[in-house]
DNA sequence: TGTTTATGAATGAAGG
DNA sequence: CCTTCATTCATAAACA
């Protein structure tokens, strides 16, 4: 019944014509907004192609559609939710004079999550983490400092500059043509090259070079801008 | 006009102040992304700083961006990867006329070879559990993936292959009280929690569910279909 | 029809 | 490495 009419301009695009973004139709919307009332925040990737499943019925639509929706649903409903409760807040604080107590008996309650209770958002925390580890075995960089930042140089808190190397081998100006397998050896140079015969041929299994290299399609020299460009 | 404040307009933050969070300028990213496309996906500490020294070159950037760069590159192509077999993959599973019979589709799914692009997918923990009950459902959307104004026709996820009968569970039509699936089981959930009597049936931000009658397009509850039951 | 708002999409940054 | 959160960008939609 609904599509017979189309009155309400739901503008185009629910064909999936267009190219432009995804534009959710209505019963889209109303179901997605159902699942989420459900208590259905992250849905897994089954969760996601039942969904996007069901609502492509309605119009074309995606399972990443359906991802950002949540995403971006749950996001703005907990900021919306922030600023809801501090104005909910501020108002306690202008007027001093509560409506009336909640009824103990009866749970209506209207969360207010109040922000600044404690333990919120653990997002914020100021742990004086000192990260900058490094791999005891590979010297590999380990979490970044998330802040404290010497705003300066402090990338020097990767290595202990226990044994000097090239400084700048890792974009070399010429071509050397050697495609270096870091960790191999700390001893060696872990700089990558600009070499057009680069096969990682991984002589390491462990090495995360070549594995999953669907996306690189070495045939020209990439660090022309690094060399000069 | 360029003279001296070779400065494009890279939105703000290039010169570094601002404290936002890092803004890539063009030039980085056609740098680290040459990077990868050489094999780099992990690199060291010690690559990390040379990296980071040359990229400074054009703007302000700091270790951990160029790390965190790295990992989000290589995570996000991955996904794009999954996506992308997934798609493919479910094209023989929707289409009724599939070149060739399937051989086993009960569960553990035959890991699609990529059409186009060689994944070896060593990887592994992508998915098939098959065995040991300890599924916990684990598999989650793995990020959408974003095609840079290119529409594809791709959607649908990764896909773990379980067969599990949560799919029936997803939309329950009924409160039964339980949160079909996992979903505030991280802790921080939400933050709320004043009265800490917090239904699992209802989120936390949005409390009104099922009568607010805001959904009311179709004459019948929008999961039942969902159910699929 | 130009401006504002809502929201899909993208990505940096962390946590675990 | 994987998952999630926060911010931001881009644009269709809503509005006057």
């Amino acid at each position: 019944m609904e599509g017979s009419g189309d009155h309400h301009h739901q503008t185009v695009n629910n064909g999936n014509i267009g190219g432009s973004r995804w534009n959710p139709t209505k019963e889209q919307i109303n179901m997605l907004e159902g699942l989420y009332r459900q208590g259905l925040r992250t849905p897994t990737a089954e969760q996601i192609q039942q969904i996007t499943a069901r609502l492509r019925a309605f119009g074309h639509i995606e399972g990443k559609n359906v991802f950002y929706w949540f995403q971006n649903h749950k996001a703005r409903q907990r900021q919306k939710q922030k600023q809801d409760s501090f104005a909910y807040f501020n108002r306690f604080l202008h007027h001093p004079t509560p409506p009336l107590i909640f009824p103990s008996y009866h749970n209506a309650i209207p969360k207010v999550p109040l922000p600044a209770a404690g333990a919120s958002t653990k997002r914020s925390k100021l742990i004086p983490e000192s990260n900058t580890s490094i791999d005891k075995n590979h010297q590999r960089y380990n979490k970044p400092m998330h802040h404290l930042r010497n705003k300066n140089d402090n990338d020097q808190f990767i290595s202990s500059s226990s044994h000097h190397q090239e400084t700048l081998e890792l974009f070399p100006i010429h071509p050397t043509g050697i495609l270096q397998s870091r960790t191999g050896n700390e001893s060696e140079n872990n700089m990558i090259s600009t070499s057009a015969n680069n096969t990682p041929t991984s002589s390491s299994e462990d090495n995360n070079y070549g594995s999953t290299d669907h996306d690189h399609d070495h045939g020209h020299p990439f660090f022309d801008f690094f060399c000069g460009n």
